[in-house]
DNA sequence: CGAGCGATTGAAAAGACTCAACCACCGTGG
DNA sequence: CCACGGTGGTTGAGTCTTTTCAATCGCTCG
């Protein structure tokens, strides 16, 4: 289905729009916006960008999970975010004029709206709420960051992970985490074997369900107070 | 000296501002902002702001450093970056509306001026190279975290040790780094005892000489070849 | 039905932390 | 001027967490 549903993709039927930093345009903003796009179809592990490459525009989420990682001197992945259906991604090394620092891959099927950065430029500089609201989010995600900087050097790994399913469990707006071990590991911050060893500990604890990949939450108080705070 | 100095410092004379967010102004500008100023002197170990308080606007570093840090659940601070002259700290959360999600402490005897919010946003209202300056810098400043969270993942507390002193390199401009060891520990991220271990490492391969509290750097090709990338 | 990748388990080793004790420097006050 | 107390720095030993490596299992897709 999500194949050609692509196609019909306007900026005013967009679902994820209404959360998100594109949310208060008049509807005349938004046919300005929605002429100034493209909807595009990626394929789960399609690659959104690459780290390295020059930006181009960004990359607003219709339907689908991506994940923004980027790449340790090993070559081992580290997720820094996993951005949903309404989120904005790619803008943070267009500001900067340099290549992008990490990297975006559809973590399933996913429709995605390419604008173009000249397109987006303009729109920010003719539209103070939307440059607001981007100033916010990019403050808002440097406190983030500084949180999970924070978590990585002190907490165990089994606190991390705890932290992490609850970030995961709204992700994946509280349906069952459907991950592969190997990106879970990869966002908790440590080894794929030390991850499923804590899964099993959680599942025994009675925290979690696990059917193969997929995960489900059963306890949801008991991850906040192994996540701390 | 500098108890005193502060009193005459100006926007004018600021050495730091021709590196910083401030420094394409013409002399227009830079009297109305200087008009807008306070400049105060902190001692060292003295907050410059605290965290969960509301922001009242934004501080201008004149001289001196300043530790931005934030506290785990079992108090131990994480120090996130180092400002030195120039830099502006704290507008972050001013943009999010919510109070400091981190901490700001004077590492030495610092002078640092004061712009009120509104004043700092009618600035940026009224001045688009301000305004993409700090979009700029809060991008930047997001790949920065992207690393920093990255290397806490997955390097050792050795490798993360070399890639902070050639951070503080930086900081200090190839000065000794002169920081107590615990500060130093909160930054890489590790137990002080860890700390003083790696440091005695690093000096019996010729990498540092240490003076008590301060560290000369010898030879920074090792530091970098260690830190990875 | 077989190949292959992702998931899982086990055992051993390494890295880092904790705790406790000790040292050294610094400023204070007698 | 020196003894004192205190903080910050250093060292050692033991423990625990986490990683690594190797091997096995079991889906899923062609």
């Amino acid at each position: 289905m999500l194949e050609k549903s692509h196609k019909f993709v306007t900026c005013q039927n967009c679902k994820g729009r209404e959360h998100s930093l594109l949310n208060h345009f008049c509807s005349d903003e938004l046919e300005h916006l929605n002429s100034h796009r493209a909807c595009n179809y990626y394929k789960k592990h399609q690659a959104v960008f690459l780290e390295g490459s020059f930006p181009r525009g960004v990359y607003c989420i219709n339907q689908g999970l991506v994940k923004i990682f980027k790449r340790g001197d090993e070559g081992k992945e580290q997720i820094i975010h996993i951005a949903k259906a309404g989120e904005i991604v790619g803008f943070r090394a267009m500001f900067t004029e340099e290549p992008y620092k990490v990297g975006a891959e559809a973590l399933e099927d996913c429709t995605i709206c390419f604008i173009g950065k000249e397109d987006f430029l303009n729109l920010m500089e003719s539209n103070p709420v939307l440059r607001k609201g981007i100033i916010k989010e990019l403050s808002k995600e440097l406190a983030d960051r500084a949180d999970f900087i924070t978590n990585m050097a002190q907490k165990s790994v089994r606190e991390r992970l705890a932290f992490t399913m609850l970030i995961l469990l709204d992700v994946f707006d509280n349906a069952p985490i459907n991950l592969s071990r190997e990106d879970l590991a990869n966002f908790v911050g440590t080894a794929t074997e030390t991850l499923i060893r804590l899964l099993k500990d959680f599942k025994d604890e009675g925290i979690i369900e696990i059917q193969t990949r997929k995960i489900h939450v059963i306890d949801r108080q008991r991850l906040l107070s192994i996540a701390g705070k």
